[in-house]
DNA sequence: CCCCCCCC
């Protein structure tokens, strides 16, 4: 049996909580554990056998986020914790009411698998009736906030304590502001007060279900975060009322689970508003005892190391903006707006930040202002990385926190002339690898999924002329081969639609020899212009005059460049092949070449 | 009740 004095357990703690008194830092022991299942959601809560070495009590309940912070799956038989941040409650069950604790943060202390068994020989603690008040309402909430007459399904706090900063400003009679991490479906008598950390705009929808329209917004507490939905005529009642970073009380609302793919916030739950929801603005408190938005911002050199489509939040100082830009997704066909702007950090490392619709268009930033933007998504593409917002990102502009003065101060002493990394930047040296075709194929390039890519010099031999032009989709983005109606009008099959007229593009097949093989590889668009010298549309005209293309073809033929290839192998019929597409047709740089021959002499020469 | 988050 272990020895208590090994052990400074809080001896008399549970006596003081569960009496409605404050103790910081209790440490106590966990003799017990019990997962209490939610019903419909995947995660569970935790009730808890808790002993301060004179007492035991059993009925406490850990929240996931804490249970997950005291092991690796979660807190272990006869651990030790110290309690942080609790809240007691009293609620009915079977009995009558019953007293819950409820630890909103806590610190493992020792792991249960250290402590051999149960430390002293604790009582278990019995309420000697101290019900709370339950007729109160709170001062400054909506006035049809009724506090319940009786205690029903809700666990009530009855005095919110240790180093929750709510009880120190709280000037309600012992009633019910819940902390936002407590918050479950099983309850629906509830009032929190939380500052607004963001809005998105109005989003309209329509599909087979219906449509409508919904914006949400995210509340932030002591005790965590969440998300709020609101749909349809709720959106007219309260997008314009409510506000970022001011403060409310809001009561009910429908909790359901989070989906945690939509979502960065941390809380098993979201709110949908309903018709029973009030949110009035909470004048009643300082500012500053509510918790400002926290950021977590990760610098721009560490971003590569970060998985793509991770959402992180940033911090940079725009140091230049591009150029808007329209264009029509692939995908939905919808007309899309974009703008990159470049950012650069304290890292000296500088970063696109792709903008979308109404930011794009409106963002303007003269001076160099700090960019926040929480929640933002990172993107791959080329070989480079960037930043791109989502509908749920926060974006703002010289926002007043330490950071950004921080940033600013470094960018007016130093940044704006420093030497940055670009993690934008394409490719580059990925395709910049010299080798031949044989060592190509002798080395069995090819094998990853992204290919493996690398330059060559070679004489183009053949260009193969047979439909080496096709008739593609008009629409500005979409280059789909069209089917021709033989009625005057072409179909898009991805675009789903008929136009009346088409654009030449070309794709070809190409074969190129360098000084040890030769290689046929796919050829697209830009590159074959480049090579012909004339635009598809010019040789479209010309497309009957077979003659003609083939001094076109000609003219091409027998020319030495730099080709620019990924090589990939791909399975035919459980053949495996090397497929090649060149990406890049250059002129020779012989500065360039000259050296890596004079490379690969001194390496043969040793 | 959304849940798409886009492009080169």
């Amino acid at each position: 049996m272990p020895n208590p004095q090994d052990y400074n357990l809080s001896e008399g703690a549970l006596e003081t909580i569960l009496s409605g008194g404050d103790y910081p830092s209790a440490v106590m022991q966990v003799l017990g554990k019990k997962l209490i299942h939610s019903g419909a959601g995947d995660k569970e809560r935790v009730r808890i056998l808790l002993s301060d070495g004179k007492h035991t009590f059993s009925y406490a309940m850990l929240t996931t986020q804490v249970n997950g912070r005291l092991g690796p799956n979660g807190i272990e038989d006869n651990g030790i914790i110290r309690i942080e941040k609790y809240i007691t409650s009293m609620v009915n069950n079977s009995t009558g009411q019953a007293r819950v604790l409820l630890i909103l943060e806590a610190d493992l202390v020792v792991a249960g698998s250290e402590v051999k068994g149960k430390i002293g020989t604790p009582e278990p603690w019995t309420d000697k009736g101290t019900a709370n008040s339950s007729s109160s309402r709170i001062n400054g909430a909506p006035k049809k906030v009724e506090t319940p007459s009786k205690v029903v399904d809700s666990p009530v706090i009855s005095k919110p304590i240790s180093k929750v900063s709510m009880d120190t400003s709280m000037n309600f009679d012992g009633s019910l502001i819940h902390p936002i991490s407590s918050l479950t479906p099983y309850q629906n008598r509830w009032v929190i007060r939380a500052r607004v950390t963001g809005k998105t705009p109005v989003k309209t929808w329509s599909n087979s279900r219906g449509e409508g329209k919904l914006f949400s917004f995210d509340l932030l507490d002591e005790s965590g975060e969440i998300r709020c939905t609101a749909f349809r005529d709720l959106v007219d009642k309260f997008h314009d009322f409510l506000q970022v970073d001011k403060i409310y009380y809001i009561s009910k609302g429908q909790l359901k689970m989070a989906n945690k793919q939509f979502s960065t916030l941390k809380h098993e739950y979201e709110i949908t508003i309903n018709n029973d929801t009030q949110i009035q603005e909470c004048k009643d408190v300082k500012d500053s005892d509510i918790p400002q938005v926290q950021y977590n911002f990760v610098p721009f050199d560490k971003i590569p190391e970060l998985e793509v489509g991770t959402i992180i939040d940033a911090i940079g100082v725009v140091k230049s903006v591009g150029e808007l830009i329209t264009f029509q997704a692939k995908s939905t066909q919808r007309e899309l707006k974009k703008k990159d702007v470049t950012l650069i950090d304290q890292s000296s490392t500088t970063i696109d930040l792709t903008l979308w619709g109404a930011d794009a268009e409106n963002f303007d930033a003269p001076n160099n202002p700090v960019v926040v933007v929480k929640g933002a998504k990172i993107n791959e593409f080329g070989g480079g990385k960037s930043l791109s917002t989502l509908v749920s990102s926060n974006m703002s502009l010289n926002p007043e926190i330490k950071e950004c003065y921080r940033l600013k101060g470094w960018y007016e002493r130093e940044g704006g002339a420093v030497e940055a990394k670009n993690l934008s930047a394409r490719s580059g040296n990925v395709a910049s690898k010299w080798m031949t075709f044989k060592e190509v194929k002798d080395q069995k390039l090819g094998q990853s999924e992204k290919g493996d890519y690398y330059r060559t010099v070679g004489t183009i031999l053949i260009i193969k002329a047979e439909n080496f032009l096709y008739q593609a989709c008009p629409s500005a983005e979409c280059n789909k081969k069209v089917l021709d109606m033989g009625n005057g009008m072409y179909k898009c099959e991805k675009c789903n639609r008929e136009y009346p007229n088409f654009k030449h593009r070309f794709l070809a097949s190409i074969n190129v020899g360098d000084n040890t093989a030769n290689q046929w590889m796919t050829l697209f668009h830009p590159e074959i212009e480049k090579i012909l010298g004339m635009t598809a549309e010019e040789v479209g005209q010309q497309i009957e005059n077979k003659e003609e293309i083939n001094n076109i073809i000609e003219r091409a033929t027998f020319r030495e460049l730099i080709f620019t290839c990924r090589a990939k192998i791909e399975t035919y019929n459980d053949e495996a092949r090397l497929k090649t597409v060149c990406i890049r047709i250059e002129p020779i740089d012989y500065e360039e070449y000259n050296q890596y021959l004079v490379d690969q002499i001194q390496q043969l020469t040793g």
